[in-house]
DNA sequence: CTGTTAGCGCTTTCAC
DNA sequence: GTGAAAGCGCTAACAG
């Protein structure tokens, strides 16, 4: 049985198209007892308008695209997952591209979902500053996450706050020489880390070693021997992955953490609590990321979606910063047992 | 300036809309001369022919759409990545919907992202077998995801395959007495451990203790105390999550994995091999599942995709098995630390 | 209030 | 080979 058209609402209704698109629209100036006639029939045909001829029509989706550059990353996961529930609260739909890390991909990914959508929201993008640029007024509306130009809405982690904290946490246990697994080169936030450290440095007398390093676990494992033959006493790694990889290899080598050399992580991803020793780390907030995402991107489309509903997200904002255009989230600073005293 | 459409692109090259049409679409039956005019002047306008029109006339929106129970759950986050990169392979896009466990959400979910697609990918869907089946015909095309109801095209990884490895494993260390860890009730690859374990102790002579459970560390953590006061030498968590926490507080109370108690999990996701000790388990390849449930998808739609090419997968498949309608990938026995002989 | 009609931007008969 | 015109299924003027 092919599906039914408003044409056979329509007649079955005994009415006019125009009157059960009004109808079914809750436009009031239907007749009620008209509009409840109209609704019985398209009940009855178990009528529901097509979505693609209304985005036609309307010019508007309901569907946002999120492009990020590897769906395996657990925190472009998290992203993705506040955005979606964010967006399906407010009954959008949600299409994901993964670039899968292939930076001259992403351009094209993102004009192309764009265009079977009402906005795209680019989750940390690998494309150059200038690239970026450029491509930006021809995605509009479109929302950055971990990424800066501001010239658009954009959410993002305090990147470099939370390596601040933990410098400063790991400073505070009399660490003055540190190891830094760095991740991709061309990421923003690993430069955000980058600029937090040698900022650091510099009012703080420490000696910092920096390493090249990736953002998984085998980075951080192939990173072990690196990391001892600096001499450091605290290592600081990319993110939990590497820190873990890190920690595994060095415990194989019977290097004791953190009494031999402290690790700590970022992210605070599931796992960095269930290590051993349970990983010090700085939480980064990437479900409530993806939950500014949707309302920056929300709030550009004009915010009128088909259901609105409350963001059952919990806890309030600390308003201003949450609130603001390009919200930065700080990561709160997880102590757990990987960090200890510096050995002397 | 607002995008050009396919009338600028004829009166640009002093043609019909269809002629634009036909040459843009590779239409063998336009004059080359023409064809190349048309295309030129396409170029200069930066047309290209906008998706949801196209939708709507061919009846196809070459994108599909995922039903997921959950986001977070990286059995689901795999399954979706490979699904992606199979299906933008093909030139084909993914809408995905996060269910987040409403089990009364789901049908309108699928139902609700069916009608914006050429079809749809129900991944471990938690609805009732009877509800589910009425579904699925409303669905069509749709391919499911470790469910079996084998009247549509299904993909799945056999549950029971790998919790028979894992208990012929411990078994010929020695061990007679399990505990098992389960997960959610409702969902169907608990159901296919429960049988698989019933089946082995059935001709085993093992006992084995069934402790509720759950799908995640806290789960896993909050039974350390019911899986010691069984006496059990031996535990299988439903996954490798509940696995971490279970060896988590074990190792917090002091007790020694494997020495007094070998701990199992399920589905080697990546931390699996980074515990302390690293996690024995059987691994799902949810990746090549994802890859597999969009081949199947391909198939039933006709498979012409704007893009084809080829499904870099590496390794080939043993064939039989994975080309079948109803693949049931057999997860691999990865043996490593945290199981060892029984205590006596 | 309700019906008629003109598109939304494209593809595809059907003639020429 | 190419163009005119009829829709795909819907919404929004525009008249009554």
């Amino acid at each position: 049985m092919a599906r039914s058209t408003i044409a056979d609402v329509a007649r079955l209704a005994g009415v006019s198209v125009a009157t059960v698109s009004r109808a079914l629209n809750g436009n009031p100036s239907v007749d009620p007892a008209l509009a409840e006639r109209v609704r019985a029939a398209a009940i009855e045909l178990q009528y529901s308008a097509s979505p693609l001829a209304r985005s036609l029509v309307l010019g508007r989706t309901a569907t946002i695209a999120v492009v990020v550059p590897d769906l395996g990353n657990p925190t472009f996961q998290e992203v993705l997952r506040g955005l979606s529930l964010a967006a399906k609260a407010e009954g959008y739909h949600v299409l994901v591209a993964d670039s899968a890390e292939a930076v001259e991909e992403e351009r094209a990914l993102a004009l192309d979902t764009r265009r079977r959508t009402d906005g795209v929201v680019l989750v940390a993008p690998r494309m150059p500053d200038d690239e970026l640029a450029a491509l930006l007024p021809e995605l509009a509306p479109v929302v950055l996450v971990n990424r800066r130009p501001d010239a658009v809405p954009a959410v993002g982690a305090d990147y470099g706050a939370g390596v601040t904290a933990l410098l400063e946490h790991l400073h505070g246990l009399g660490h003055r020489s540190f190891a830094y697994l760095a991740g991709l080169e061309r990421s923003v936030s690993n430069a955000a880390r980058v600029a937090a450290i040698e900022a650091f440095a510099e009012r703080s007398a420490i000696t910092v070693h920096r390493l090249p390093g990736g953002v998984d676990f085998d980075a951080g494992a192939a990173s072990a021997d690196a990391v001892l033959a600096t001499g450091a006493t605290a290592a600081l790694a990319f993110n939990d992955l590497v820190a873990m990889g890190l920690m595994s290899t060095l415990q194989g080598r019977g290097v004791d953490v953190p009494g031999e050399l402290s690790v700590v992580g970022f992210d605070d991803i599931p796992f960095a609590a269930y290590t051993s020793p349970p990983l010090t780390t700085a939480a980064v907030p990437t479900l409530r990321l993806g939950e500014l995402a949707w309302a920056a991107m929300s709030a550009t489309l004009g915010a009128s979606g088909a259901a609105p509903a409350a963001l059952g997200s919990g806890a309030r904002e600390p308003a201003a910063d949450a609130a603001s255009a390009h919200p930065l989230l700080v990561p709160d600073l997880v102590v757990r047992g990987s960090s200890g005293p510096a050995r002397r």
